[in-house]
DNA sequence: TATGAATGAGATTTCATTCAT
DNA sequence: AATGAATGAAATCTCATTCAT
């Protein structure tokens, strides 16, 4: 269809996202079939072709797409509230995007492993978005001093991310055993926050040689 | 050729696999080429299937191999050495391997997030051995009131591994600028033994809710 | 758009002709694409195939046109010139076009050999002016006594152009090496008019059976 | 089958090669068609790969085959034969190999052409050993004073080579009209020892530039 | 036991052409 | 007349696996 008004452009290109996110949650990118995608999309192979130079491209497009989704749903506790609470709604809001998208982000978590560095770090970029909500929550709570000021915000934004990962792959990996998902939010916060230090105990000696007083 | 010493034939399964590390490294397990294989093990590509059922049988057995050799030389430091310090040889000596055998660490991992989720369990049994050590470590440090107790050692073990290997993602991701591979064991452990909150902060307010008292 | 002026039309088909010339050029027949085509006519797709049936017929039309041109530059010695010499500037005028659309020229010669003979003729139709120039310089030749009678002047015309495209391809085969195209209409025409025998022989044995006496 | 003969090896690849130009011929390159040329060979599309890089590989591959059998099969007149008789041979027997193999004879001509300067190179090196036994020839005529010394060797089998071609596309672009095939070794010779030039005429103006006194 | 020739399903991508607007 | 989105057939090449020797 010519000429066709630019909404239709963006529907057709929707289609083909919406395809593309089931048959990548379903197959992997590897295993992913063009041809099931154009169907389920009910276009033609060619059009495929016409919004997205290759699978790869329309892989990463829909990493985009689903990734800027997830983060627009995350709801920002206003800054004056506790930073653990702030931090706990994102990562709940996270974690249910996960159980709801299960299969793609699997997938996403293991394209972002690609062998091929340029691709491994496109995939990356698509958590673009979470990593800026993160650093705003971070920058308030360290402000107010909640947050230790000796490991960078970077640093801590990747670690919270990465235990959240982690707990995710481990909920899927033992067959859904443990941790439940729901579980997930104060698990993950209680280690990235607190540590798995027994309480009392000092901190590391490194980082804080005079341990004398304190919290003695 | 009847008769054959079976060391020949031990012989013969060690190219093999060394033939796959090197080749499921290079490429990835899905673009992993059984001819490139037999012909780096010199040995016709028949052979490669009078050894392993499959592609996928021989990539399992490569990991299981590999994993065994990366516990086998790490070292353990004796039981009254403090937990930190037993834990960290054993990250050291993981991190050592991973550096050594970059390529495979990160394809490992990556296969470990197979949307099969057969596949995925036996990959990570792989790392059956490495979890055995770990727990080892944690039990004599729960004994010693080192280590918390209000978390299961099976979720710390998980925990600690995920941390690492979070690092290394990252680590390869950045393309080795952040954080340094020899930096990797401080990091990991200071994010797993204290966690991020600022010192002299309570506890999650779950595990000791009326948080009056104590370090106040 | 209705009532467009009939001048523009002619334009758009310019175009087009123009584009198509240098895409087929560049590419060949079987790999010239239309979508680069009107691209660079700056027109859409479909526009081609307002003016043309379909990629073949762009191509004739685009042969026909480059012959057509190729032949009205070409400058025609007065009658009573030696027919060497106006045999000469057809030549040299012909050498001179194929310099300035070599690829062009390429690719014609070789469509001309397709396999399917309904398109090989169209494509050779091409070259009619040609013939038709060429061959009133051998007719006023042949009444001159220039030109030998034993001949049918077709087969005459032929002869030359074959002589004058094969020099061109090993031009172009030997990478511009010999012949170089200066020289082309002299060692064409010596080869022409002249033949390979060695002076004073006697004419071919059966124009002149009696071969006695060698050469007189 | 493995470990075969090296026998079998060679049939597989004569059945190809047979298969190859059967397919090349009918087709061309660009539209043949390596389905249909292993389903002819009654053998998996797969194998052909096995034997031959690409399409381009396999053509290669019968232009060279082709060639050296049509050079095998041309008798070669004894040295003291005529000149004039030594090459009608040699022409006579290219005809008759281009009758017999029209089809193929054109598509390599075509394909001669071919854009790519180095796969056109690759395809005129096939005719290598057709141009080695025109040498001898040409060769022996110059010693006994029966080819003109002013022209390359080379040149002048370049001449014969491209007037015989030329010959054969005109009698294929006219349907079989003319020249017959028949005809074509006389026509060609005469053209090529004597040129256009009526009996008794000066030499080209360069080689005898006293051009005074007409034909004297 | 080792070999390696043969297999053939399978998948991505291209592109001439159509036609509703 | 011009447009350009959609089409979908077509075709090359790959490669894990088999099995006769």
């Amino acid at each position: 269809m010519p000429r066709v008004n630019p909404q239709a452009k963006v529907r057709t290109r929707e289609r083909l996202l919406d395809a593309g996110a089931e048959e990548f949650a379903r197959h992997g990118l590897a295993a992913a079939n063009i041809d099931r995608i154009s169907l389920a999309a009910r276009l033609a192979k060619g059009t495929v072709y016409n919004y997205f130079r290759s699978k790869e491209a329309l892989f990463l497009a829909v990493c985009l797409e689903a990734c800027d989704r997830a983060v627009r749903d995350a709801p920002l506790l206003p800054p004056d509230a506790p930073t653990r609470e702030r931090l706990r709604a994102l990562v709940k809001s996270d974690v249910r995007w996960a159980r709801e998208h299960e299969a793609f982000a699997r997938v996403l978590i293991r394209e972002a492993l690609s062998g091929d560095p340029r691709f491994a770090s496109q995939v990356l970029e698509a958590a673009t978005p979470w990593f800026a909500k993160l650093t705003e929550v971070f920058e308030a709570g360290l402000e107010r001093g909640e947050i230790r000021r000796d490991v960078p915000v970077d640093q801590l934004a990747l670690s919270l991310t990465g235990l959240i990962n982690l707990a995710l792959v481990q909920h899927w990996g033992s067959g859904g055993a443990w941790p439940a998902l729901d579980d997930i939010p104060d698990i993950v916060l209680r280690q990235f926050l607190e540590g798995a230090q027994a309480p009392g105990r000092h901190r590391s000696p490194r980082s804080a040689p005079t341990q004398t007083g304190r919290d003695r």
